[in-house]
Order: structure tokens, then C-alpha cells, then sequence
DNA sequence: CTGAAAGCGCTTACAG
DNA sequence: CTGAAAGCGCTTACAG
């Protein structure tokens, strides 16, 4: 590793060619000869050439505030997919790592070595976001937190109308004490979900009740603890909606301590259908995003942005459907 | 989009400076006053000048055979936390997307865009394997489905002490019919953590009884198949200890099924520690593997390599250890 | 703190 | 199919 970086001119030498011989077989043009090629491929091989300088970069960065569970996960392998298809590479960041992703991440920008950026969740610190735009990097917001400035196309979920086929679900079955453990109140989707909740009781003709609403934080702890003071509850509900699936699963432990069987003395559903959904005993009844495609359509915008194209749909709200499982049933 | 690409010579006749400037600034050097930094930078943003050349790529590639689940993200994360600290940014590839990730990751290997790569699990092919050691470019295994050449630095988890230490636990309990359902035989670390049941057994001085070994595929539905077969027969074991967190989830589905109650009636022990395993109902005990450092070690191995410094230890054996939870019990 | 000059590694016409 | 020459975008001494 003491050696010198291996150049163009060396293996040319050593091939007995010349640099634009070498620069044709490296970049794979036609226009030499099948010996020459395989030759100059061995050197390039032997000596462990690497370009110094990369012209295209070929690579976008995702940008996620912390990577906690399978959220993320379908996220990146619907990006991953789309962006492979394009002969694209992705960088996944991370904000809160500890390492200075911001600064990376702006330095990579400004050495040209990526084309653009899906900023996932509430991923975009303000100071980033200005950075961003001051730099014309093509940026695309993927289920933002907040609403997101109305230059930046958004990829979102429709989380109203999930919230809302949740709890129709619930109340078709006969259910009319039905609770929810809502999200962090500061997140937009959490907000939604909330509101398509209410909107299905409305509709139902179910008087909203916001004693039945309990907050968590989208993990599973705060689900326990609210499952719990839910469940210990006199009029206790006979279906709890949670916001997500983690959630869900925090129901079902604190429906487990309190020895109330699922479905048969209560009724549960997530929101999300991560790969745990089907995992759970008994299966869980959730509210399907697709997150994979979500990803992918979001790698799709960014790059048709980097390619220069206009957008088309500067929002997009994809569409979630509920998925039955065993995990929901007619009040006892 | 149809504007020429903004250069260095076009920044600097803008601002009045000459091109060294105009780098200096971009380089984040000093010896330039900070009047005209800021007129630079400003002008920088305005044009959105991107660099044409990348010099140092400072990224490394991270290539999967696929993202299914937990197992993948845990290692993630570890990578991206000690690459993101040493300054590094990851590009995670998956190989069996559909894309030609290994084309992609060669061709940027060529052009020098990434300094080095985590190869994980089964993830590396033959043919990527070759191509990799013929361009000179460090590599390092991460937990892999078969023994690595020696060359090749290794990232391992304790898998035989993790069978073992998981076993040994049930037979502490007093169980003494316990089933395993063991991973795909053509794995290492299957066939690893079965060996290690088997000395816990013999230690145990309990009979092996290859009729209580079920294969799975590390997958929901086989362990769920598994574990009913098991749970049907006349001497049901009063234990099964499944080679994965998703297989015990299995077994979880097929007790639940049989109206099994875990742990009264039967008692299960998982492998890996995902944060699944503490969200399930009970939550699992488990064999934690140190995904997330075992990650981490690697990044770590694989960025001193880029560095060109020597490698102590060619191959690591990360510890496992017993994480117990509230699904084993003695034998009722 | 700044720029003119030389240089680097590579690519692009062009000529043969 | 190949190379001499010019050129590109950038960086690195060096001089002031």
C-alpha cells in the first residue's frame, strides 16, 4: 500500500499502448481490437487500477432520521429495487448516529459524487433543507412529518382514508367502544390517522369519545402502558385501533398480562402491514401502506428530476388498503 | 435543465477571482479572506455548481444477497454508525432485486467511486468474488453462509456457543424433550448452531434424538409448519428451541394454533435478538447476537484495510449471549 | 490573501 | 484499430 497510485499512463506503458487506448477499454467504447482489450484488461486487473477521478456518479442518497425498525427497511428495498433498475447505486444516511451525516452528506453533494436526495420522514433539518435548495440538488420528500415546501414533490400515504377503513372495519363488525392509541400528535400522519378515526365514528353514528384516545409514540412500550390503562378500564373497549403495527403489538402484550384473548375479547388492528404483521399470534388485521412502492415511486420522481425532466405531480398520496387477518372479530 | 454545466472558470469570472480561488473555497482551505469566501459561496449556490470530478470517494459498498428482515437492518445500522464516524458514507446493494447490482458495483469499483466492500451473508458470488480480488479491492465477510477463503477477513457471531448456551438453559429448566428447528442445512451457522445443541445435550447427558430436529428455511411458514408437526406428535416436547427469532415467531403461531400456552405448556427459545423478539407476546427469550456491532467491527476492519494498514485478526468470533425473557418455564 | 503558471489524470476529436 | 495532439476541469506549488 506504500506504492504509488496506479495511473492510465502506467498500464499503458506496460500494455505497450497508449492512454486513449486505455481510456477506450475502460470505459467500455469499441474501437479496440479483442486482443488489445484483453490485454490492457489484464494490467488493469494486475496492478488494481482505480479511476481517480469518477465522472458520473450514478448514486442517490437517502436520508432517514434513525433506522428503528422495518419502516425504514421497506423503504430502502423499494428504493434499492427502483434505483438498481436504473443502474443507480442509493447511500443510506442516517441523522442522529451520531456522525456528522449533514456534513457528509453536503460535502458529497458539492464533489458532484451524488444526483440527488429522498429525504425520509422528518428527515430534513431546516438547516439541511436550505443547504439543499441553495446547492439545485433535486430532492424529494418521502412521508414527510411536516408539510414540505411546495417546491419539494412528496411521496406520502393515505393515511386518512387508512385510519377511517380501520375503524369502518371495526364498527361493521358491531363494535362500538373502540379505542385508539393515536401517534406523537406532532407528526402530520398521526394527526390523519386520528382523523380518519373520527370520521368512520361520525359516519357510524358512534359518539367520538376522546377518553378512548390514548397517545404513544409510535413503539412499543408506550402501546403497553396505554393497552394497559385501556384494558384496566371499566367500560374497557372491546377493539383498540393502533396507530402502527409496533403499537399494535404493545396491545397485544398488555391484552396477554391482562389474560384477555385476541380476537375473542378484543379486537385489535395496526397500521403499516410490516413483514411482523403476519407474524404476530394471532396474524394482525392492519392497514396496508405500501411502503416498498412508496420508495420506489419516490426513487422514480428523484431520478427523472435529476435527469432534468419536469414533474408531473409535485404530491402523491398512494393508496392503503386493509388486510384481514385473525386479529379482529365481532365483540363477545 | 438545458443550461451548460456550471464550472469553476464560470464561478470565478462571476466573482471577479481567479480559478485557484474558487478551489481553494470549494476545498474548504484556508488563505482566502472571508469577503470573498462569502461572494463564492454565494455565487456556488446560486449557479448550483456541482463538482465534475469526484476525488475521493469515501464510500463504501455494503452488498446483500437480499433485505427480508431485522437481521439485515441490525447490520446496517452498525455499518452506517462507524462509517458515518470515521467520515464514510455506505451504498447498500442487494443482489437478488432484479437490477445487475453486481455490474453496478463493479463498475463502480472501477471507476474508483468506492474504496471497499461488506460482503454479507451468501452474498458473494463466485464470479463477484473473483472480480473483487482481481481489482485489489479490500473486502470484508460478514456473517457468511459458508466458510470465506482465507484471504478474505471474517466477521462471525458465536453461533455453536449460542446452540449450546440456548439449550443449556432449557435443560436447566428441567426440560428434557427439546425439539429444535434448525435452519437450512446448506448454512453455516445452521449446521453450527444445531452442533451446539448437541453438545449441551450430551453434556446434559440427555439422548440427541434426531426425530426431534425439524428443518426450516429461517422463514415464518416453515417454522409454523414445523412447529405443528411437533406439537402434534403423542410425546410432544415440552421445549423447542427454534435457529431464529422469525422461526420462533413460528412456533409462537403454531402453539397459539394448538392452544398451547407458552411458556405454561411450552417453552421457546429464539436465536438473534431482533427487537421483534422483545415485542412478542411473551416476549422471546433469545440468543442475542451483537448484530449491530458485528456490523460495526466490520465497517471498522474494512475502512483500516482502505487505509492500507495490516490486519491483526484475519477472522472474528463475535460473543453471543442469553438474553431470557418471559417464554421459557420448567416443564409443567 | 491572491493569481499566473505548470501540472495531473483523463477524454475527445481527428488523422491515418 | 490506434495514437499524437489538443483540451477539460481541476489542483498544486510558487511568487508576491
Amino acid at each position: 500500500m506504500t506504492s504509488e497510485r496506479v495511473t492510465m499512463v502506467a498500464i499503458a506503458q506496460a500494455a505497450g499502448v497508449s492512454v486513449p487506448t486505455v481510456s477506450r477499454v475502460l470505459n467500455g467504447r469499441d474501437g479496440v481490437s479483442p486482443r488489445t482489450r484483453e490485454r490492457v484488461e489484464g494490467l488493469l486487473r494486475e496492478r488494481g487500477y482505480r479511476a481517480r477521478h469518477a465522472q458520473h456518479s450514478a448514486l442517490i442518497d437517502v436520508v432517514f432520521p434513525e433506522i428503528t425498525c422495518a419502516w425504514e427497511t421497506e423503504h430502502i428495498r423499494g428504493i434499492e429495487a427502483a434505483a438498481s433498475a436504473a443502474g443507480v447505486g442509493i447511500v443510506v444516511n442516517t441523522l442522529w448516529g451520531g456522525g456528522d451525516a449533514t456534513g457528509q452528506l453536503l460535502r458529497r453533494l458539492r464533489g458532484g459524487r451524488t444526483d440527488g436526495v429522498i429525504l425520509a420522514a422528518q428527515s430534513g433539518t431546516d438547516a439541511m433543507r436550505t443547504a439543499l435548495s441553495s446547492l439545485n440538488v433535486p430532492v424529494v420528500a418521502l412521508d414527510p412529518a411536516s408539510p414540505v415546501s411546495a417546491e419539494i414533490p412528496t411521496v406520502d400515504a393515505a393515511n386518512w382514508a387508512g385510519g377511517r377503513s380501520a375503524t369502518r372495519h371495526l364498527l361493521g363488525l358491531g363494535h362500538r367502544r373502540i379505542a385508539m392509541i393515536a401517534g406523537a400528535p406532532n407528526l402530520r400522519c398521526s394527526r390523519t390517522r386520528l382523523d380518519g378515526y373520527r370520521a368512520a365514528l361520525d359516519e357510524g353514528g358512534v359518539a367520538y369519545r376522546p377518553d378512548l384516545v390514548e397517545h404513544g409514540n409510535f413503539d412499543f412500550g408506550s402501546a403497553l402502558a396505554a393497552g394497559l390503562r385501556l384494558l384496566d378500564r371499566a367500560d374497557r373497549p372491546t377493539a383498540i385501533f393502533a396507530s402502527c403495527d409496533r403499537m399494535a403489538l404493545g396491545v397485544y402484550e398488555a391484552a396477554r398480562r391482562r389474560r384477555i384473548p385476541i380476537p375473542e375479547r378484543l379486537s385489535v388492528v395496526g397500521f403499516d402491514d410490516l413483514p411482523g404483521a403476519s407474524w404476530a399470534s394471532p396474524p394482525l388485521t392492519t392497514v396496508r401502506q405500501p411502503l416498498r412502492d412508496m420508495g420506489g415511486y419516490a426513487a422514480g420522481a428523484l431520478l427523472s428530476l435529476v435527469r432534468g425532466e419536469p414533474l408531473t405531480t409535485p404530491y402523491v398520496e398512494m393508496t392503503t388498503s386493509l388486510v384481514i387477518r385473525e386479529s379482529t372479530a365481532p365483540p363477545h
